[in-house]
DNA sequence: GGTGAAAGATCCCGCAT
DNA sequence: ATGCGGGATCTTTCACC
């Protein structure tokens, strides 16, 4: 991992379509050297995969909230098969806090979020819940090497 | 945006290093239809941009934690501006509830966290925070098509 | 939406540093 | 261990039906 491998990851995130010969030539390397260095940065794991990235309001998801949930002690797995059945759950995080969990949402609308809160609550090992709907998202950006 | 769209979309976000005629070859296409599709779905801002997964480890960035912001007031424009300038934010989004804002945050360690909430502070804008650490991640997967 | 072909990228291998 | 050059192979991406 040295500042040329943070200089090619920076390449990818931007745009996975470049094409090797063209940020090989931004770095002063050889398209074969650059494709070394990117096959073995997928090897170790540091590169998951290649994805696209999509438009929430084209999908049909505008409405996006983070939702805490409480549980009765310790139910995390049957929260997340909840979770992961559901679609709109982008994300589950079991968390230090108040909270036993952290979700992130993603429905059609105000009435999808309630749908996830009733199919929660219907486990019974949910104690309560509180749902911060999001109004506006100023940052959205994956990670940065 | 047809079924079959929606299917594409299912497996460029799965792995978009699939070439078009494998892809094309399941969904009874010819190549260029399916090429054809892409690019519609990119013109029209349904597909964003192409990009890789990255494993926070690698990049020293094992911490993780959701941090609510309570503003002096609406300065959401002095947080986007603290939020956007550390590469360790991720995310930040307006809520509705009892904080302005939450951020995803991933840091090295928690020094990393309380280096952010210092900056956070310096502003003069942010009345108090509440950090919820990330233990364990149990889903984090994107939208889903 | 399909066909065929040209342009271009990937990704080997062998060699050198 | 890493980078370079050449070249076979495969993909993308035309123009045309």
């Amino acid at each position: 991992m040295d500042p040329i491998d943070r200089k090619i990851l920076g390449f990818l995130r931007e745009d996975a379509t470049r094409t090797y010969a063209d940020m090989a030539a931004h770095l002063h390397l050889s398209p074969p050297a650059l494709h070394d260095r990117v096959k073995k940065l997928k090897a170790r794991g540091v590169i998951r995969r290649t994805t696209v990235d999509l438009d929430p309001e084209a999908l049909d998801r505008s409405f996006c909230a983070f939702v805490h949930v409480e549980t009765e002690g310790y139910a995390k797995d049957v929260l997340k098969d909840v979770a992961e059945a559901d679609p709109a759950v982008e994300e589950m995080h079991g968390v230090a806090g108040s909270s036993s969990a952290i979700l992130k949402v993603r429905t059609r609308d105000a009435a999808g979020l309630e749908e996830l809160l009733r199919r929660l609550f219907e486990t019974g090992a949910v104690r309560r819940t509180e749902s911060f709907v999001v109004l506006r998202t100023y940052l959205e950006r994956g990670i940065s090497p």
